[in-house]
DNA sequence: CGGTACATTGAAGGGGCTCAATCCACGTGG
DNA sequence: CCACGTGGATTGAGCCCCTTCAATGTACCG
């Protein structure tokens, strides 16, 4: 199944890491019920409580199953930069995973829920499962290329391409897994956080958002986003729409493991 | 041997992969020597040259054996944005290795040697080397938290303190690599690469870098760095001096293989 | 009903940009 | 040996984008 043919009749429900995967392999009916084992047992998370704390040591990774959250770091005089934004379905953890104590914080902006992986159990994944490592690899890699379109946009773009792209892209993310339509969605963020996310002050954020509307190319209202006009909001953004798409898939992933 | 103890006679030795890996892991003896071979065959690459083109397709990676690169985009109307500097022994390839066509181009800023890994190569290894699979996944990861860094720098640092943390980082990883001596390092980089990693315009570096003069905190002369307060310096740039050696080695790595 | 969280709007100031000139080191060809 | 061109560093003037500070609006909630 893959993100296209997914429901979206409940837009708010779990997507699972194993849907995740599986649009990046073939999975085996062995890796899939040990991916189904990863998140057994997930816990619930308050709005605004961390998951991970910055300085803390620790000792899982987390699925986020459920729910919206942010990874972050606050300066010693309290500006806060937001690294980006975790949704349904992301794997927490890295880059930090391979640190002796959490280098960002996370937390969650919605209600949340999340299943722990062991750090351990993930290197015993890398030993026995090399499918599924080069999968997790990918996905990490991924997640690399983001935090790089990221630092392009708050070091070389305009505020208001900056958040025409911050838009685009969570309507590519979202509508990979079924959480955003043709040109709209629910962002359930704080011109707060966009404005830590992207570099700007929160009044900045506002004007921005509204001159986007009042140039006919983004509504915003309730939490809602609407692309009104995806063309031209994509042209002033410099955005390459399929690049979070555009990737390749190793015959040794797409085919069925012997 | 670790950083600490490699000579430091010649400092613009190459650095194989090899010695880099070996901080993070134990190395078998065939493990070395696969390594090894990785790097049996570099080619020289001319100053300026682009060694990875966005857009292109690719097949390889690179191991950077020798000399300075940049990763970057440059945007339709011509603003770059470097993403990362490439130093000798860094593996250069991700995040663009699962994508079909190159994310961003590689150039190399002196003189350099490459030595090309198929990528074929590299989901070789993660198959039939797991433990050498985890350390390059580990590298890959350090890098990524290099990324959230310099996105913390540009997103909500003031010009003055961008810089100092900028200088201080090349600090730390020239001297993991023995490229650095205690306080200061040549850096083959023009202001005009530093303002475009770093957000900021040619003049505006040059004054930033003149006003850390008149500090006393640091001086450049002739392409040498010199950090003459590193205390003053690492405050100004809310630097966590030992971010990127505190990492955690698993048991599994710690260990020879059976 | 008061309190809290967030969005919105205005006024004023500043940090960093643009534009442009100058300087300097270096290499190259006449 | 010198004139010239080039790449890069340096410095200045003016301006604009975005910030800061502050006030107001508004929905929701105990």
């Amino acid at each position: 199944m893959t993100a296209a043919e997914r429901p979206t009749a409940n837009p708010e429900a779990p997507v699972p890491l194993t849907h995740r995967l599986a649009q990046l392999m073939v999975l085996s009916a062995k890796e899939e019920r040990l991916l189904d084992e990863l998140q057994a047992a997930p816990r619930p998370v308050r709005r605004n409580r961390e998951i991970v704390s910055e300085g803390r040591p620790y000792d899982s990774l987390f699925i986020l199953d459920e729910g919206f959250s942010i990874r972050y770091r606050v300066l010693h005089d309290g500006r806060r930069q937001v690294l980006n934004i975790v949704l349904p379905g992301d794997l927490i953890g890295f880059p930090g995973c391979f640190f002796e104590t959490a280098l960002y914080s996370i937390a969650a902006l919605t209600e949340a829920r999340v299943a722990p992986v062991p750090f351990q159990r993930l290197l015993g994944i890398f030993e026995t499962h090399p499918r599924l490592a080069t999968a997790i690899f990918w996905s990490f890699s991924r997640e690399a290329a983001m935090y790089a379109e990221h630092l392009i946009d708050v070091g070389r773009r305009s505020a208001l391409e900056r958040v025409a792209h911050f838009l685009l892209e969570l309507l590519t993310r979202l509508q990979a897994i079924g959480l955003a339509d043709e040109n709209s969605y629910r962002l359930p963020l704080t011109q707060e956080v966009m404005g830590d996310a992207l570099g700007l002050s929160v009044p900045h954020v506002n004007r921005t958002l509204r001159q986007l509307r009042d140039d006919g190319l983004v509504g915003i209202e309730d939490q809602r986003v609407v692309i009104r006009d995806l063309e031209g909001l994509s042209a002033l953004a410099d955005f390459e729409r399929s690049y979070l798409g555009r990737f390749r898939m190793p015959e040794w992933l797409a085919k069925p493991p012997p």
